[in-house]
Order: C-alpha cells, then structure tokens, then sequence
DNA sequence: GCCGTTTTCGGCCCGACTGTTTTCAGTCG
C-alpha cells in the first residue's frame, strides 16, 4: 500500500499556488500552504487514518479533511481542478525562475502570452518585458542572468555535504576581519537540511560596512547579487548562493534564530510573542507599543494591546512618515536579544536544537517543557559499519582505524569489510578467516573492541553472499544492497525481506541505496520491511555518510514509530570518514530519534544481546 | 481556511533589497 501523503502534499502545495498566482486571500493561500506542510510530516499514512481524525492533525480543518478524503476516493481534488483550468499551464513554471513572482508571471503571460521559461527568454532577447508597467531593462537583465543561471543546474538544491566546506571557507575568510566579533552560518545548513538553496553567513560587528565590502570583494565570490547595508547577497566562485547578513554583537541570538529559521519555525515564535504583547525580528524580542506609536507604559496591561495594530498602521493608507512607520525594532522596550537561549526563554520555551526548528510541534513541546532529548554524535559508544582496507574500496589498516576510534572515545567498532558479492571488492571466506588472525593478533591493546563483521550484499534473489555457518562466525552483519537498483519496489522489497529472515542478518544498511542530488534510492514498501524488522530483531541503519544519509527522514519517523531499533553508522571507507558520525546523529536529530533507540548509543554487551536474540529467534 | 496561556470570531510574522516608483509593490527568506 502506497504511503499517500507524499501525494497529498503534492496536490495542496500546487493548490496555494495556483490559488497565490490567482491573487486569492493570502490567509487562505497560507492554510493551504501550512496543510501540505503539516501533511508532509504527519506521522501516519493518512489514507489508513480514521477519516474523523483527519482534523486531529494540526492545519487540517474540516474544510482540508474534505479535500483529503475526496483525494482518497476519487483520485482527485474538485478545487484543484478548477484552479488548473483558471491558471493557464506555464505560469507556474515561471514562477520557479527566482525573481518572477506570482503578479509579474501572471501579468508577462497576460500582456505577452508568455508560457514557458523558454517563451520567457524569447520576450527577453526582443526586449518586449522593458514596456510592460513596472518593468525595465534592468530586470530583463536581471532575468537573462537568472535563466542562464537556472539552465545550468537540473536542480537548484545543492547537497549539504558541498555546501558546508563552501560555508566554512567564507566563514575562515571574514573572521579574519579585525570588525568581525562573531562568525557563523545559520540557515537550512545549521538545520541540517539534507540539500540547501543557499549558505546564511550571519557577522556579529559593530561597524558592518568593511564587512559587506570584504564579502563583496572577496575571491570566493563570482557575482553580487544585492548589496545593502545590512545584506548582501553574492554567487559564489563554486555557483552557490550565499546571504551575508551584518548584526550588532548585543543582537546575534535574535539574529541567529531569525536566520536559522526554518521560515516556519520563525513564523510560529513570532506568532507567539504577538500573543504575549511582543514583536520578534532579527534585532530582538521587543515590546509591542500600545497604539502603534506611543511606548508602552512600564507594567501596562498588555491585553488592551490590539494584536496586530501596529502592523496595520503601517499599511497602505497610512498617512506616517515611512521612516517611523517601519520603524519597528526602534519603537518597544528590548526584552531578550543577546544569545538564542534568552529569546526563547523570554517566550517561555526551552531552547530549541536547530535540527528540530521546522515547525513540526517542537514549539509546543518546548512550551510544554516536552522536547526529546534528541541523540547527539557524543551518545555514540560506537560505530556499526565501517571498512578496512582488508576488502577493495577501503583505504585503511585495521590498526589506525581502531586507534582513531579510541581517540573518539568509543567503546567498539564493527570492521563491516565487503564480501564475496561484490567481485571488484569483497573477501572470500577464506579471506575473513585471515582477517579474524588479524583481529585477534590486534587484541585490545587501544581498549576498543573491533567486532569481526561484514557488510553483505542482498543478491537480486535475496541471498546472502555466504550460507548460515559461516556467517554464524561473525560477530555482527550488515547487509545491503548494491547492484540492480533499477528492479520494481515489489522485487526490492522481496529482496531485503529474504535478507531481514536470516538470523544473523542484524541490520539492513543504507536501505533505499539513494545518494543525494545523483539518485532517488529505488521504491521500497517501507511497512512491510518495517514489520519485517521489528518481527525478527532487525535494525536499520541510518547511514551518516553526507552523500547518503539513508533512511531518509521521514523514514526514521516510521522506523521509530514501528519500533524498529536504528544505528547511526560512518560506512567508513577512510579515516575522515568517521566523522560521519557527526551527520548521522544530527541528520537523526531531525527526526526525533533519541539514545534509547540507537543500538550503537549503548554498550557493547547490549549489541551483543541484541544479535544473540535473533539467532534464538530466527535460528 | 485555521485556530485560541485573550478568543468559536477576528485575527493571521517581519524586515531587507531592487527597480520602478516620487511613496511603493513585488519578491525573497
């Protein structure tokens, strides 16, 4: 059964839309937007939910679970239909180009019958868009850019993992500035967001000027995009975009939670301080005037404040100067801005981690004093995956290996060398009989223990690259699949599930065989597997390889909610590698997974328990 | 269209930058 919510958001999503290109209530194109987002993290499948709990998801209303349930039994969405019929096909697709926006898309299609990125262009190079009302030759220019820009890249999504040495070179380079006080990027990096649009640098300096102009000047940068006082927005020498934003030193937690974000997680603290008589931007948590203009009394009562009066003042109409009027940081007493942790707790919540800063109830749990103690990289007591240079594609000798995984601070670690499966890569039996020699000529001079282990692969029929007596000798298996990603999600699925029988089969690793921004990982039925594992003592990995990060999210959220145990694992190749650990857990942390469910959060006696179980059970 | 540590009705986050304007709209994050 397929899991219908990918769908679902997908529906309500194209809704607001088209619904914001057909200039609909921005509130109502909003709870269309907050739906597709709240369906998108739902934790069950909604098509097996009750239909009268549909509304027990937050953003779903009586009016959404109609939709929904139309979508269930019909296939389709009457609403959706209608907007497709009254949003001509291409004004959508121009709203992708960054800079066209849904007024100017529907006006050029209007005006020009402009239909395609590519009819777009056209109208650009005959210099048609300079004559239409609010445009000129320099956002045909601009546009020109941006679509030779676009055309580049199939996708505008950029791994995390080439994002992050991009982000720390721009970081090394201005704190070098004699100005710079503080240094660090936010946005969906700090998240941990597998895939980022751009890299946020965020300046705590008194003096932002030389800092702008450092960043502008800079080496590592292509083009400028914008350039203010307290922005600027560049293209860097490796085609990222990257936003620089300059603080004062008493404002960088404020600035830091409103640059970290997520937007939605921004949106519902603010809406929280309007509830309590404040106003939160990136300078800080301030009072909120009484009457938009005076400052408020020192212990005046806060109810007589009308949410959101201030901001209407500022409002067309309004007949203020517009300095005073957008004056908002200038106009209320500072209640919190130095560091995050005073601006959350000003808000009467605990600090939120940044992986869990996506709007999916950790404002709530935090109210409620409720935020898991998510796992972090410092709960490992060891690593499950990891190879040595005893199988081909591994660069390392056990020794240093075992050395570095010491340093750490770890407890063990599973030698998971290829087998025979793979011919390019793996060891015979005969060459693990040789590597268990060396294991045991290893001893525990680093105080580690090395579990002797394999990472096999699942052959298109399930089987396993050895039969039960000899894997009976390791001491932990992986298995995997690695050849014949293309086959159907029903062959993949009977493939792993062969796998997920044996007894001593104690983890699947990185299951869908995904690598980010290359390929997608191969359609698998996750319940079946799910049920699978928990059935017979099986765990699944969470790969913490950068390019890998296999389960995806909201796979770990099923696995959790299945009860299915998780490892965080490096898969190892060099000893760089092992800092994988560091991705797994926070890539984890986005799904909420705590110690208690991670095998390799505790001890080696509990791993060992663990396979003994299922060789009782499965045996 | 959703929702309530004020509310079942009346609200709904906030600011920067650009290009085209002479006071602002559109877009973005």
């Amino acid at each position: 059964m397929a899991w219908a919510n990918e769908d679902l958001k997908a529906h309500f999503e194209e809704i607001a839309e088209l619904m914001e290109i057909s200039e609909e209530d921005r509130y109502r194109v909003r709870a269309y937007q907050r739906a597709a987002e709240a369906i998108g993290v739902a934790h069950a499948d909604l098509s097996t939910l009750p239909r009268g709990e549909l509304t027990s998801v937050k953003g779903i209303g009586d009016s959404m679970a109609a939709k929904i349930a139309q979508y269930l039994d019909e296939g389709r969405i009457d609403l959706l239909e209608e907007l497709r019929t009254k949003v001509p096909a291409g004004v959508r697709e121009l709203t992708r180009v960054p800079g066209l926006g849904p007024k100017t898309a529907m006006m050029i299609h209007h005006e020009l019958g402009v239909d395609s990125v590519e009819s777009l262009q056209r109208a650009i190079d005959g210099q048609q868009l300079r004559h239409l009302p609010g445009l000129g030759a320099k956002m045909e220019e601009k546009l020109r850019g941006t679509i030779e820009r676009m055309g580049a890249k199939s996708d505008d999504r950029t791994p995390a993992a080439d994002a992050l040495p991009i982000a720390e070179e721009l970081c090394a380079g201005l704190a070098e500035l004699s100005q710079a006080h503080r240094v660090a990027y936010a946005g969906s990096l700090r998240r941990m967001s597998e895939t980022v649009g751009d890299i946020d640098v965020l300046v705590a300096a008194a003096d932002a000027a030389p800092v702008h102009a450092a960043l502008r000047t800079s080496d590592l940068v292509r083009q400028v995009l914008a350039a203010g006082q307290r922005k600027t927005s560049v293209i860097t020498a490796r085609g990222l975009q990257a936003d620089l934003r300059v603080v004062d030193p008493d404002a960088w937690g404020a600035a830091m939670v409103y640059f970290t974000g997520s937007k939605a997680h921004n949106i519902r603290i603010r809406e929280r301080a309007v509830r309590r008589g404040l106003t939160l931007n990136e300078y800080g948590l301030f009072e909120r005037p009484a009457e938009g203009r005076a400052e408020a009394e020192p212990g005046s009562e806060r109810a007589d404040a009308e949410p959101g009066e201030g901001r209407a003042a500022a409002e067309p109409g309004d007949d203020r100067p517009a300095e005073e009027a957008d004056a908002g940081a200038a106009t209320g007493a500072m209640v919190a801005s130095r560091d995050e942790a005073d601006v959350y707790a000003a808000l009467d919540l605990a600090w939120i981690a940044p992986t869990l800063r996506e709007d999916t109830g950790e404002v709530e749990a935090a109210a409620d004093g409720a935020l898991p103690r998510i796992v972090t990289e410092a709960d490992l007591c060891g690593d499950l995956h990891a190879h040595s240079d005893w199988s081909g594609d591994g660069k390392e000798p056990l020794e240093s290996l075992t050395t570095a995984v010491a340093s750490r601070g770890w407890q063990y670690w599973a030698v998971s060398d290829h087998a025979i499966g793979l011919p390019m890569n793996g060891l015979d039996a005969a060459g693990f009989a040789r590597r268990r020699e060396a294991l045991a000529a290893l001893g525990d001079a680093a105080g580690v223990v090395v579990l002797d282990s394999v990472e096999l692969n699942i052959a298109e029929d399930g089987k396993l690259d050895f039969d039960d007596d000899i894997l009976a000798e390791f001491d932990w298996c992986v298995a995997a699949v690695h050849t014949l990603l293309d086959r159907d999600e029903a062959a993949q699925t009977e493939r792993v599930l062969q796998a997920i029988m044996s007894p001593h089969v104690n983890a699947i690793g990185h299951l869908t065989g995904r690598k980010i921004g290359k390929r997608p990982g191969f359609d698998i039925d996750l319940e079946a597997v799910l049920q699978a594992c928990e059935e017979t003592g099986t765990a699944l990995e969470i790969n913490g390889s950068p390019r890998r990060l296999d389960l995806r999210e909201e796979d770990i959220r099923r696995a959790l909610d299945a009860g299915v145990m998780l490892t965080i694992d490096t898969d190892a190749h060099t000893l760089g590698d092992l800092d994988n650990a560091r991705w797994g857990a926070l890539h984890a942390q986005r799904a909420w997974v705590t110690p208690d469910r991670v095998l390799n959060c505790q001890p080696v006696e509990t791993v060992r328990a663990f396979v003994a179980d299922k060789r009782e059970r499965q045996g």
